[in-house]
DNA sequence: CGTGTTTGCCAATACGTATTAGCTAATACG
DNA sequence: CGTATTAGCTAATACGTATTGGCAAACACG
């Protein structure tokens, strides 16, 4: 098969069909939509392209402007349903604006890396979520918009969830209903959103007077296979009645292993996990979580990026924080012994 | 903050510095690794690049070149784990290659329009599994070198896993526990793949001298939620003893519906799925089910499709499918009452 | 009718790289 | 020593678009 692809049609064959130069098809098909050209004669321009088929070349026209209209989208683990929201959020809001999105994790890289790679492919900006973006090197990062998500900077715009909220609400969920024995797990790192968490998390719990020994705060890599590790030896220790897992992974992680031993979830032991993945319900039984607004979270960075490449200034101050969510599912139930003051105890599945 | 970032250095700027030429410093960094340079003037030329901190600015490269070192990915759903590790897989290999992956799914759009928007970016190339490509109008992907995934065609070169031994696999376990009573759930799809999964199930199954009524054959999107639709409304009628779900997300919406009914998985009802997606071996039980090589489709597809665009022609005649293999978990027992001939029934999970 | 102003278009140039043709100096060969 | 060849480099150009300064024509106004 020859497949001799005929040549591209150009701003050049617009012209030269249309009968007006090259410099006045781009007036017309690019910039500023009502620039100095006749009616008759954008007519006769868009007839031509359309006719045509012609299709601005973006590599030429990103040359020229010194922007690549593409955006990248870094974060920690892809496989992690939350991130790929977050990535699907951005990508919708940035596809309207004409731009494209690189995704990438840092599973089998470093952030660093990453963003050597998504420079030298001209991106004109990145979203960074998840993966300590304050931590980073100052020039890992220079020439580059940046936005960040779920962690406040003085040096950047962002767009976060309230995680404060999310581990308070689930302390006060489980608090609610009767549990005082509670565990935690999550995972050892400095990213912020992890860190806020567990902090309201805490902070709910000695609000209500309760504190837990330090064998009961568990730290694992925030995976299924963490939390399954986790929640085993936690178990081959103690029995808390209730465990708070920082995401959702970890929470069904943690739930499988519970399963395994034997213990039946929710009657000896609650588990509330975080994020509120499509996967949450769909183990047995359903796990209670906090909901996260992982779409709207990359929606809105997306648009913060957009716009500052945009060229409008935006303020780095932090926005109200996105709303989080208690959902009450079937891992959660009344403390054994205990019973729930506030709370209804979970919903049912039947 | 003025953030006046510094002009990107260019080869202008590295050829100031090393005292030659622009065109010597773009045969240097650039072309034939072994074009006719002096090894001391090479050697100049990379010192400068070096300490300016040069990078290679990627859209003027693909202008001249005609490339844009961009491929699209296209699947039909970025949430199935399934196809996101086919984009992982071919991300890898591209990356190694220079070459950014832009990823996209069809659920808010079309195959059509997701192409449109590819072109538009330039990309060089797509990879494209689960969409039907063979359906696809010619024009939509004139162009645009191509590789299919799972679905052989004379027009374009592709990989494929072995969906028909994927099916007799998991007849042919289903049987061996004595099963005879099968159902089967799927999606009433012209993709390939699923069809030859369904094939090869029932070729085995013929084989085996078995055919099952028309009400245990049930279409449904592959989706957790079809599963669990479809599954149900399978309860509601009759009772097979074995059901084969066309993949993970129907199977694990399946086991979601039995157990919610009330049914013993897999002492009343052995499921098997296709694909062996991470979450399989979460649920709980189990999910028994047939391993896909995902990554290695998306990198071989990545790899074939960049030899083609780095010139070398590639024969559209399919090569050898991949293998795929059963994954016995604990979804899958002996058929109530009868006796397993040659399977040994399920791994025990202790 | 002369001058000033606006309109509508275009020529030219820039963006940063790759590539080719060609030039000079050095080397090989008789 | 004269010529043919090669090595090593550079000037020039192309890629496809955006943008600017300017030119000619049309128009406004006295």
């Amino acid at each position: 098969m020859p497949n001799s692809s005929p040549r591209p049609v150009t701003t050049h064959d617009v012209a030269r069909r249309a009968g007006v130069s090259q410099a006045t098809v781009s007036l017309v098909l690019s910039g500023n939509p009502r620039a100095r050209v006749a009616p008759a004669t954008r007519e006769r321009v868009l007839e031509a392209a359309e006719e045509l088929g012609y299709r601005p070349n973006i590599l030429a026209r990103g040359l020229v402007r010194g922007k690549s209209y593409a955006i990248g989208v870094v974060v920690p683990d892809l496989t992690n349903p939350f991130y790929l929201d977050v990535v699907t959020g951005a990508q919708r809001v940035a596809a309207e604006a004409g731009y494209a999105v690189l995704p990438g994790d840092t599973r089998e890289s470093t952030p660093i890396r990453h963003l050597e790679a998504l420079r030298a492919r001209q991106v004109d900006g990145v979203i960074i979520d998840g993966v300590g973006a304050a931590a980073l090197p100052h020039d890992a990062l220079s020439e580059l918009k940046v936005v960040v998500v779920d962690e406040p900077s003085e040096r950047w715009p962002g767009v976060a969830s309230d995680a404060l909220a999310a581990g308070r609400l689930a302390a006060g969920h489980l608090v609610g209903l009767g549990h005082r024995r509670v565990a935690f797990i999550g995972p050892a790192t400095d990213v912020h959103g992890f860190r806020m968490r567990e902090r309201g998390f805490f902070q709910a719990l000695r609000d209500s007077g309760i504190s837990l020994p330090h064998e009961w705060l568990r730290r694992t890599p925030p995976t299924v296979s963490g939390g399954l590790a986790a929640m085993k030896a936690l178990l081959a220790t103690s029995r808390p009645t209730a465990v708070f897992c920082a995401n959702d992974l970890i929470a069904m992680g943690a739930l499988k292993a519970a399963l395994k031993a034997g213990v039946d979830v929710p009657r000896e032991l609650s588990i509330i996990g975080c994020d509120d993945v499509e996967m949450a319900s769909v183990v047995t039984p359903e796990l209670t979580t906090i909901a996260i607004p992982a779409r709207e979270l990359g929606a809105r960075a997306a648009r913060l990026l957009i716009r500052q490449l945009d060229g409008q200034e935006v303020s780095a101050r932090p926005g109200k924080p996105l709303p989080v969510r208690l959902v009450r599912r079937a891992t959660t139930a009344a403390a054994p012994g205990g019973t729930g003051e506030r709370e209804q105890g979970t919903a049912g599945n039947g």
